[in-house]
DNA sequence: TGTAACTATTTACACGTGTAATCGTTTTAG
DNA sequence: CTAAAACGATTACACGTGTAAATAGTTACA
């Protein structure tokens, strides 16, 4: 939890992992093969990596290895924004929401449900 | 402007450029010993890699070099932010901007700027 | 004018990462 | 039962990155 450092493509895994857990490495294959074009050893690697990291554990589930999440995605989320915030965005939050406000097609319930998250924010001065 | 890769520590010698620019190499390192503890040489590398990248360019000026960005900061950000967007979000614009809505410290000027793009937003759907 | 100081260029090096191939073992199908 | 397929482990390899030292060339001061 401290500091979990994971790469651009092992978030490719790591999402697949958190939105399927628990998984084996069949089935994280055939979870990227949608988005990638990896061969089914470069996903091995990047889960020995992963393991080897302690992001993720596995358990022999009959014959095969069963893959679970060590880390909660959120602690993950946490600090890759705040490491993004602060390089690209020299640390100054409001101009990165604006930056993605500005560049993203918002459906009309997003953008309420965003309208009630800066109510609550202004409620707490 | 096509593909335009800046590493981690890259970024704060950029932020440095884009923020002063054009500055001499002196003046990069000056710049940047406020926020980091890199020696004179380190950030000599950073300089040549980033020229070698295409991302600064130098001229003579008298007998020092002054480097200036030749890709626009905002192209970089935009950049970096889409990558980002993708890898931990999975390219869902309003959790992201949920995210850091709710994990930061906004002023009462920024909230009302945010509350402005939310409303041009919706203007045009 | 020689030497110190500084600048820029070249070289260094270990670790992470993307991208697998290969090898050895186990399971399975014929 | 044997051969093929599958799986996990080990090994590979080039490039990027963080971090700088060494070296060469130039300026400036004594």
């Amino acid at each position: 939890m401290t500091n979990i450092s994971i790469s651009d493509a092992e978030w490719q895994v790591m999402n697949v992992v958190w939105d399927g857990q628990p998984l084996t490495a069949q089935e994280i294959v055939a979870g990227l093969a949608r988005d990638t074009e990896w061969a089914p050893a470069t996903i091995k690697t990047m889960l020995h990596r992963l393991v080897k990291k302690q992001v993720l554990t596995y358990e022999p589930q009959g014959n095969r290895y069963v893959y679970r999440s060590s880390v909660r995605r959120n602690d993950c989320i946490r600090q890759a924004s705040r490491s993004f915030l602060k390089r690209v965005f020299e640390g100054e939050s409001a101009p990165l929401v604006a930056h993605f406000l500005r560049n993203t097609k918002l459906s009309a319930g997003e953008i309420a449900e965003l309208r009630r998250i800066l109510d609550e924010q202004e409620a707490q001065s």
